[in-house]
DNA sequence: TCCATATGGTTCGATATGGAACTATATAGT
DNA sequence: ACTATATAGTTCCATATCGAACCATATGGA
């Protein structure tokens, strides 16, 4: 029961702290990558693990609502690396299939070897139990923002 | 009581939906924004209206953690847009301090206002309650990034 | 007073980002 | 089959980002 100002402020405050935590998330996400690698390589073989991978380039843009220019640039990275291959899609030839190799699923591996001491440590401070209360508002938001997009 | 795979699982998640987030609502504030104008401008257009204006941009680049190069570009296009002066900080020679204009404050107030209704909308889906509660855990693990990052 | 070092801010350069225009293929309607 | 429209992805371009090197001023010894 606040005023409309407060709630104002409030949700101001609330986008706020996300921006600020997902750039710092961010930058020790990065600090941890090797030379030259971004959240965004990381976040997508992330991604084709944990989903499976086999997946067009359009629908990973979806799952992290980027613009599908941005997600052309960073699978080229990951191409390039030969972190994952960009296959035909045999059900489609305008797509592509996003194929992970060893060499990314081992990348992937290694940087969230790299990342474990920092999130122990970060498990000390910040309670899991708060992050996961915390997960279906954040899941919420996202799918109000997503749906309100496309009006 | 969960293991230590499910605990990272959690948190990459957390920092997951944290930057999805992150992402939409500055799309859709800027969408809010004349041409040209960022996410970032008007934060600090926000920041000095909320906790006043003369801060010097390194304390502004520190409450938005950006680094200060990034800072001096968005004091440059508010500049450039009459929407704040950057004026010589008598108390120290190398820095300056940074007023809003009058211009700055209706531009402020503007957006908010064009932004009034989108979130009169998200309070309807998203409950204001579960944003309030989830602030302390966010203003929490932006408080221990920031910590971390200076180690 | 001088020097060493720290600090605020800018400049520079390399790269990421994302909108718009474009190409190629697919699908729907006739 | 033919045309119109939709969709997947890339290219192009303008701009934001951020690390590193840099300049200017400040501060703290000796």
């Amino acid at each position: 029961m606040s005023k409309p100002d407060d709630t104002n402020t409030l949700y101001f405050a609330f986008f706020n702290e996300v921006a600020i935590v997902s750039q710092l998330s961010g930058r020790l996400l990065e600090s941890k990558l090797p030379e030259g690698f971004l959240v965004s390589h990381f976040a997508v073989l992330n991604h084709l693990v944990k989903l499976g991978d086999g997946r067009t380039p359009l629908a990973i843009a979806r799952a992290f609502q980027v613009p599908k220019a941005t997600m052309t640039h960073t699978l080229a990275g990951l191409a390039d690396g030969g972190l994952v291959r960009l296959v035909p899609n045999p059900e489609d030839g305008r797509s592509k299939r996003v194929m992970l190799t060893d060499k990314g699923r081992r990348f992937r591996d290694q940087a969230i070897a790299r990342l474990k001491p920092e999130l122990e440590r970060m498990a000390q401070h910040v309670d899991a139990r708060a992050i996961a209360a915390a997960l279906p508002l954040l899941a919420e938001m996202r799918s109000y923002l997503d749906a309100a997009r496309e009006e």
